[in-house]
RNA sequence: GCCCCCGUAGCCCAACCGGCAGAGGCAGCCGACUUAAAAUCGGCACAGUGCGGGUUCGAAUCCCGCCGGGGGCACCA
C-alpha cells in the first residue's frame, strides 16, 4: 500500500524535484498566478475550472506572487504529437482535451519599433498577412511591458493607467471569461512603427491581452480580428480592410467597417502593398520571408499551456527541498539529507492565512546551507498533491524500496501500464502532468518509454434522475442501502449490466431487483443439478452443450474488450437455455446441464462472486470458481447443422434457405434462382448479377 | 466561436469487416401453478435505426448537410 502523506512515499516527491530542478525543469519566478481567496493558496492553471476553484468552487483571483514551477513547457511538443501514439487506445474525448489544451498555434514574432525606447518590442501573430490592417497596438494592462511603456508618460495618463490596472487586478476570472464583457482599455501616449509602411500606431492597454501568452503584446488589425473590432468601435480607432473575403456561396462578405463583424476567413489581399493580389496563406509565407529578409520578424511557435505551478501555501504536502541562503542562493537539500520532514504541526496556527503556516515552525525553517554552512532558511511551501500522482503508478512496482523512488529493472519488466482506467475529470490535470513526469523520467534514463498509461478507459459516473447525485438537488442514492437491500452482487452486476462501462449510468433506468431475480434464478441451476462432478460433458445433450460453448467462446473475447454489458446478456441467455433443459429437455441428471451450470458459475464469479462461489461449492467443487478459470472451447460444438441463407432481390429479403453450412457459391446461387420467392419477386426481369456470400446471404440483382 | 462524442421498441441497451434490425434486461400484457396472492415457470406485443441527400447489389454501420442531446476549450492574438 502506498501512502503519500508519509516521508516513506514524499521522500521520493523530493528526490524527482532535486532532480527536475538539476535539469532546469523546476524553477522559481514571480508571476501573476491564480490565487484562491477561500484556501488562501495558489493553484496551477489545470485547477482552475470555469474561473473557480477546483476544490471548493470559489472565484479564483489573480496575485503576484513568486512560485516554484515545473517546466511543462519544455515538452509540449512531445506531448502534443505523442497523442498521436495514443489514438485508438485512449478516448478520443482526452486526447481532443489534451489537444486542445496545449493549444499549439504558429505564426510569427514580429518587431516594432517604438519612439522613444531604444528596443523594439516583438508581438506574436498568427496572421502575419494582415500586417498592412494593424492600426493601433495593444499590451497587457498587467504586464511588465505596460508599466515600463507608462512611465515616461504624462501624470494624467500614469494616473488613469493606475486606476485602470488597479480595477482589473479585483477581477475574478468569471468576469474575466465573460464574452459579453466590453472592452475596456488606456491610451498610453506612446507610439510604435509599422515595419510594413511605417504608419505610427497608437499603443494602449487593456486586459484582453494576456500578459503571459505571446509577449503580452499584439498588434490590432480590428478589420480581421473580432476583439480588435470590437475594441476598435469602443475606443474610436481606425478599421483598414486589407482582405477581401467572401462567404461560403461567393459572394463578397461586408466590409468589416460597416458591419461591426470581423473577417477572419480566406480573401484576396488589398490595400497591402506587395502583397495585393495574393491569397491569405501565400501572404502569410511572402511576408515572413520578406520580414525574415530585414530582420525585423521571423517563424514562431506559441502555446496556450503554461508551466505547472506547484508551490502551495499549505500545512499538508511535500515539503519542497530548498534552502535559500543569503550566500549561495537557492541550494537543493542533497540526497543524503532527504526527506526533509514536515515539522510537527503541534502549536502552529494551520488556518490559510496567504503564506504557508510552515513558515511559522521557526525551528524548523532556520537551518544551515548544505553548501557553505551559514545560516539559512528552508523553503515553505509545499507541492501541489498532484506530484504524488504523477508517478505512483511506478512506486507500486517496488513500495518498500529505500534507496531510490523505483526499481529500474521492476520499471522495464513491468511498465508502462498497459490499462488504465480512470475518469474523464483528470483529462488535463493527472493525465498530463504524469505524461510530463514520464517523458522527463525517460530522459534521465530511468525508463525506457515515454507515455505511461498505454491504453485509457473513462468510466462513467452513477447519475440519478439525468444528473450527478447532489445533496442540494436531493438526488442521493444510498449506496448502503441498495447494499442492505439487494447484496453487493446484485448491485455489481447491475452496474455491470446497465451499460458499456464508459458510459454514466442513471439509477433510475436499472434494476437491481431484477439483478437479483436473475442472479436467483442462476442459483438455482447449481441447486437442481443431479449428476456427479466430473461427469464427462461429451455425454450431454448437444443442444444445449452448443449454446454453452458458443456463449464460451464469445465471451473471452467480450470481457477483454471490456463490453461486460453484453457477457451479462450472454450468461442470461445461457442460464435461459440451462432452465429450459432442465425443465422440459434434456432434465436435471443430463451431463450438459452440468457443465452448462458450471459455465455460468465460473462467467459469473466475475459479476457476483459471492453468489459465484456458492453455486460452485454447491455443485460439489472445493475449490474457488474465481481460480477456476474457463474450460476450453470445443470448436466442433460451433459448427451448425444447417444455416438460414438470405435471398435477397434488389437487397430486399424475398425468401430463406437452410443449407449446410458449407454450401459453395454456385450451390447456393441455383438454389437462390430456383426459389418460388424469387421468381416471384425478380417478375420476369432478366438477371444482371448475383452476389453470393456462402452460406449466408444471396443477393440478386435484375435488370430493370 | 472552435473541437470531441452520442441519437436503434415506453426505458436501459445488442447488432463482427456494410449483409435477415433484436441478443439480454426493465416496465407492460396473457397463461400455467395456487382457495388466493407472492414466488416460480412459460408465452406475447412493441421500433425500421433523429431528418434530408449521396456512395453501394445491399447502409443502423461509410460520406456530406441539417436537427436534437451531452461534454471540453475559449479575449490565447
Amino acid at each position: 500500500m502506498l501512502m503519500t502523506h508519509r516521508p516513506e512515499y514524499y521522500h521520493w516527491n523530493q528526490w524527482m524535484f532535486t532532480r527536475l530542478y538539476d535539469r532546469g525543469l523546476a524553477y522559481r519566478k514571480p508571476s501573476l498566478v491564480n490565487w484562491c481567496p477561500n484556501d488562501q493558496t495558489v493553484l496551477a492553471n489545470e485547477q482552475v475550472v470555469a474561473g473557480l476553484c477546483e476544490r471548493c468552487d470559489t472565484p479564483v483571483t489573480k496575485k503576484k506572487l513568486t512560485q516554484w514551477y515545473f517546466k511543462v513547457t519544455d515538452y509540449a511538443d512531445e506531448l502534443l504529437d505523442e497523442l498521436e501514439t495514443l489514438r485508438g487506445t485512449w478516448p478520443s474525448k482526452v486526447i481532443a482535451m489534451q489537444r486542445n489544451w496545449i493549444g499549439r498555434s504558429r505564426g510569427a514574432d514580429v518587431q516594432f519599433v517604438i519612439e522613444g525606447r531604444e528596443a523594439p518590442i516583438p508581438i506574436y501573430t498568427t496572421r502575419p498577412d494582415t500586417l498592412f490592417g494593424a492600426t493601433f497596438m495593444v499590451v497587457a494592462v498587467d504586464s511588465d511591458l505596460a508599466a515600463e511603456l507608462v512611465s515616461v508618460a504624462d501624470a494624467g495618463v500614469q494616473e488613469e493607467f493606475a486606476a485602470y490596472a488597479e480595477r482589473v487586478k479585483g477581477d475574478t476570472e468569471i468576469e474575466r471569461l465573460s464574452t459579453e464583457r466590453p472592452k475596456t482599455g488606456v491610451f498610453l501616449g506612446r507610439y510604435a512603427i509599422n515595419p510594413v509602411n511605417g504608419e505610427r500606431l497608437q499603443i494602449w492597454a487593456s486586459d484582453y491581452v494576456l500578459a503571459d501568452y505571446g509577449h503580452g503584446a499584439i498588434m490590432a488589425v480590428p478589420a480581421h480580428d473580432q476583439r480588435d473590432l470590437d475594441f476598435a468601435r469602443a475606443m474610436d480607432l481606425p478599421v483598414r480592410t486589407v482582405l477581401n473575403c467572401l462567404d461560403d456561396d461567393g459572394n463578397p462578405l461586408p466590409d468589416p467597417t460597416e458591419s461591426g463583424v470581423a473577417t477572419t476567413g480566406d480573401g484576396t489581399l488589398i490595400n497591402s502593398g506587395s502583397l495585393d493580389g495574393l491569397d491569405k496563406a501565400e501572404a502569410i509565407t511572402a511576408i515572413i520571408a520578406e520580414l525574415e529578409k530585414a530582420g525585423t520578424a521571423s517563424a514562431s511557435v506559441n502555446y496556450r499551456l503554461r508551466d505547472w505551478l506547484i508551490s502551495r501555501q499549505r500545512y499538508w504536502g511535500t515539503p519542497i527541498p530548498i534552502v535559500h541562503c543569503d550566500a549561495c542562493g537557492e541550494v537543493p537539500v542533497p540526497d543524503d539529507q532527504l526527506p526533509v520532514k514536515l515539522p510537527p504541526t503541534e502549536g502552529l496556527d494551520l488556518k490559510p492565512k496567504g503564506q504557508s503556516p510552515l513558515a511559522a515552525a521557526t525551528d524548523w525553517v532556520n537551518t544551515t546551507c548544505p553548501k557553505c554552512g551559514g545560516a539559512a532558511l528552508r523553503d515553505t511551501d509545499t507541492m501541489d498533491t498532484f506530484v504524488d500522482s504523477s508517478w505512483y503508478f511506478l512506486r507500486f512496482l517496488s513500495p518498500g524500496k529505500t534507496d531510490g523512488p523505483f526499481d529500474q529493472a521492476e520499471a522495464k519488466k513491468w511498465a508502462p501500464i498497459d490499462q488504465y482506467v480512470g475518469g474523464v475529470t483528470h483529462a488535463i490535470l493527472h493525465l498530463l502532468y504524469a505524461r510530463f513526469f514520464t517523458k522527463a523520467l525517460r530522459d534521465m534514463g530511468m525508463i525506457d518509454f515515454g507515455e505511461p498509461f498505454t491504453a485509457l478507459l473513462n468510466q462513467g459516473m452513477v447519475q440519478m434522475d439525468g444528473s450527478a447525485m447532489s445533496k442540494s438537488r436531493g438526488n442521493l442514492v444510498s449506496l448502503a442501502a441498495q447494499l442492505d437491500e439487494f447484496g453487493v452482487d446484485a448491485i455489481r452486476l447491475t452496474m455491470s449490466f446497465a451499460g458499456p462501462p464508459e458510459d454514466d449510468i442513471d439509477w433510475a433506468d436499472v434494476s437491481p431487483a431484477g439483478s437479483a431475480k436473475f442472479l436467483a434464478r442462476a442459483w438455482r441451476l447449481a441447486r437442481d443439478v443431479s449428476s456427479e462432478p466430473g461427469v464427462d460433458p461429451a455425454l450431454g445433450d448437444r443442444e444445449l452443450r452448443a449454446v454453452t460453448h458458443r456463449t464460451l467462446s464469445e465471451a473471452s473475447e467480450l470481457v477483454e474488450s471490456f463490453r461486460f454489458n453484453v457477457v451479462v446478456a450472454r450468461v442470461m441467455e445461457l442460464v435461459n437455455a440451462t432452465r429450459k433443459a432442465i425443465d422440459s429437455g434434456a432434465g436435471a441428471t443430463d451431463p450438459a446441464v452440468r457443465e452448462a451450470a458450471e459455465v455460468v458459475a465460473r462467467l459469473l464469479s466475475l459479476f457476483a462472486p459471492y453468489c459465484a462461489e456458492d453455486m460452485w461449492s454447491m455443485l460439489g467443487h472445493e475449490d474457488l470458481v474465481a481460480l477456476s478459470g474457463l474450460p476450453p472451447v470445443d470448436p466442433a460444438l460451433l459448427v451448425q447443422e444447417t444455416v438460414t441463407c438470405v435471398v435477397q432481390v434488389m437487397g430486399k429479403v424475398r425468401d430463406r434457405l437452410e443449407v449446410s453450412p458449407d454450401a459453395t457459391e454456385d450451390e447456393l446461387r441455383e438454389l437462390a434462382l430456383a426459389a418460388p420467392n424469387v421468381v416471384r419477386a425478380m417478375d420476369g426481369a432478366p438477371v444482371r448479377t448475383v452476389i453470393v456470400r456462402p452460406p449466408g446471404l444471396v443477393n440478386v440483382v435484375v435488370r430493370k
